[in-house]
DNA sequence: ACCTATCCTGTACGATCGGTCAAGATTAAA
DNA sequence: TTTAATCTTGACCGATCGTACAGGATAGGT
């Protein structure tokens, strides 16, 4: 088949680029499955079916089911991480965390699945994050807590604890990823508009804001 | 025996009784089991070893794993349902929101497991309570709106889509109930204290409703 | 062109699932 | 007390699950 090659220039892959390929197929669909089916209810031959690869090559590549979990979870968590990174003590509150709600929102728009299945995960008692969430968002939390503290010594917010202005934050933002179904029910049936998505991310960020600013 | 019915005055229970507390017994064991381990992750010898009864008894009542799963939904929904009567156009908008918002955290803090099948429930597609989410439920959120909409006529409560708010209402209140693990693990492995959950009763509802505030 | 290490996958296995069913136990009516 | 209806439950079934593994396929070095 030397003629396929020159005409259409399809040089055979790598080994690395196709397990790169692979493995990212499966990751994606993993998402998917776990976030529509649950742990449990998420086989390895449907996420390999969606995969389009054979089920055997599943367990070859993540080595079970529970490392594929972990690793979809993982995925999931480094791109949240990063969503608040600008909320620094020199920064404007009302700005950064405008910024932070805004990305929240459209990591939900975007990436349904991923936060799904962390909420699944957290619901059924966080047996396979407990000790991430101890180490890592713990200490997320606890850093921009401090910043928090500042902004409301400086008298820039209003007295809070800073902990349950953040599960406020990701309760709102999440929600519209986790309940999307919910919302579509009551939405007679019909995804959010363009228009819906804005004004969502416009008053769940201004209600929060307002809430947090200071008597005047 | 008549020894011990005369002394202990333990009369035979009647069929129905018999009835009613396996029943109970059931859903109270599956709405744990729903909750901690997913649809598909609990299973009826499961539900049955928590609630004391052999397996095919569950069967025998419940007739299915679905219609077991369905009863222990509309149960929740039952509960959910009458937290907002009070949302009435002739109350006071910032009473009558903060009522139902401090009822919504009472109910998430005394019925956490109720509100995670909810959950997951919804995440997963809500395929068992689709037409009731598309009835019932809209309909609630359509009487509300309504109210909302006359407050915000009448200046009371700034402008804003009322489903956006009352998703807000729900995401937050929730939040304490499905994501009860990551709180706690981010509060040190520790359960929320008394006082702990009085703030964040406070903080939910005076944020949510300064968000709500018109401008002076 | 050959070889070898690695990759890939079809097959098989034990475990567990939801659900069925018939026989035994118990209750309520006659 | 007898009888009929209902409740209760242990045993069983086919299906599906996650995983192990052997052997074929293949890429990359020689």
């Amino acid at each position: 088949m030397k003629q396929a090659d020159s005409v259409m220039t399809v040089v055979r892959e790598s080994k690395e680029q196709t397990r790169k390929r692979n493995e990212e197929a499966i990751i994606t669909a993993a998402e998917m499955a776990f976030a529509e089916h649950g742990y449990r209810g998420a086989s390895i031959s449907m996420i390999a079916g969606m995969a389009g690869v054979p089920k055997s090559n599943v367990t070859y590549y993540f080595g079970s089911k529970d490392q594929l979990y972990e690793a979809v979870l993982s995925t999931i968590c480094l791109l949240w991480l990063e969503a608040g990174d600008e909320i620094h003590a020199e920064n404007d509150p009302f700005e950064a965390l405008e910024s932070y709600i805004h990305h929240k929102m459209d990591l939900a728009r975007s990436r349904p699945h991923g936060s799904k299945v962390w909420a699944n995960e957290v619901i059924q008692g966080a047996s396979f994050i407990g000790g991430f969430l101890e180490t890592t968002v713990k200490a997320w939390v606890s850093q921009r807590s401090d910043v928090m503290q500042n902004w409301m010594d400086r008298g820039l917010i209003r007295r809070a604890d800073p902990e349950i202005i953040f599960y406020m934050i990701w309760a709102t933002t999440q929600h519209y990823a986790d309940f999307n179904s919910q919302i579509e029910a009551i939405n007679g049936r019909v995804p959010l508009s363009e228009e819906q998505w804005s004004r969502a991310k416009e008053t769940v960020s201004s209600t929060i804001l307002r809430g947090l600013m200071v008597d005047p």
